[in-house]
DNA sequence: CACCTATATGCGTTGTTGTTCATATATTGT
DNA sequence: ACAATATATGAACAACAACGCATATAGGTG
């Protein structure tokens, strides 16, 4: 639905150059602020490195909470905190096995957006070395 | 090159459920730390509202800092600023011309990962709206 | 030159975020 | 019931981020 490029956009604002007289209609054909709150909130849960490698390990298997803290050399209370933001924003599921918890990604849709942004910088940094 | 989903992963660490015993060769696997830390740049500067409205009026129409500012309801300052940390991170370009200074987009692949994202948005909306 | 407009920026304030510490909860085994 | 282990969580703190205010810079016009 939302189109984010659209190239016959001149009817709206006057064209660019010209200052705006009309701003409601402009903002009309922009995105809904309940559309910008949920890419905000979406593109924050990835925002931090922590939360990157916990996702990017939790994307190959399942793994528990002390594992996790071991793994990235961190506390068991950092990565438990993590994981419960993680867990509200529905990116990452638990289950329990006896005494431990065992966490695995839930989102096939944020792993498909944080794919695509390692791809990206993959091929930047590629592109750079060959420079 | 980094895979995110790899299925053949239980070579290391012993699979789940046993405690890892090496953390370095798990570690080898994951995402280096400069890759994770140009994510997470790469993400916050999509995690705040006002550029996400920035960037998606700008990947309609180029547009000077006034027209912007008065589009999203702010301040000319805050608009500055929030160009100013887009500027650097070659989100947003500039070009003079006399005393207005216009804005555009300066990066494909990162209106890709925003549509991206707004497509995934508008779908779970539209789903929520027929449930 | 003075004056106006457009933009940039240093500083201060306020709100947010990531982590640690101490402690609580929950499950297992003795 | 008690001890041990795994996880969760509240409080406190330090770092940071977004914005507004005041002001600086730069170009345009008289």
């Amino acid at each position: 639905m939302s189109k984010l490029i659209n190239l016959n956009a001149e009817s709206c604002c006057g064209g660019s150059g010209a200052h705006l007289n009309a701003v409601e209609p402009c903002a009309s054909s922009a995105l809904a602020d309940d559309t910008v709150k949920q890419l905000s909130e979406w593109f924050k849960a990835l925002s931090d490195p922590t939360r990157i490698r916990i996702l990017s390990i939790l994307a190959q298997r399942e793994l528990c909470v002390c594992d996790l803290a071991e793994a990235l050399g961190m506390t068991q209370s950092a990565i438990s905190h993590q994981l419960r933001y993680s867990r509200t924003l529905r990116l990452v599921k638990n289950r329990r096995d006896g005494n431990t918890i065992y966490y695995t990604h839930d989102d096939a849709h944020t792993l498909g957006l944080l794919q695509m942004a390692i791809d990206h910088i993959d091929h930047l940094q590629k592109e750079n070395s060959h420079g």
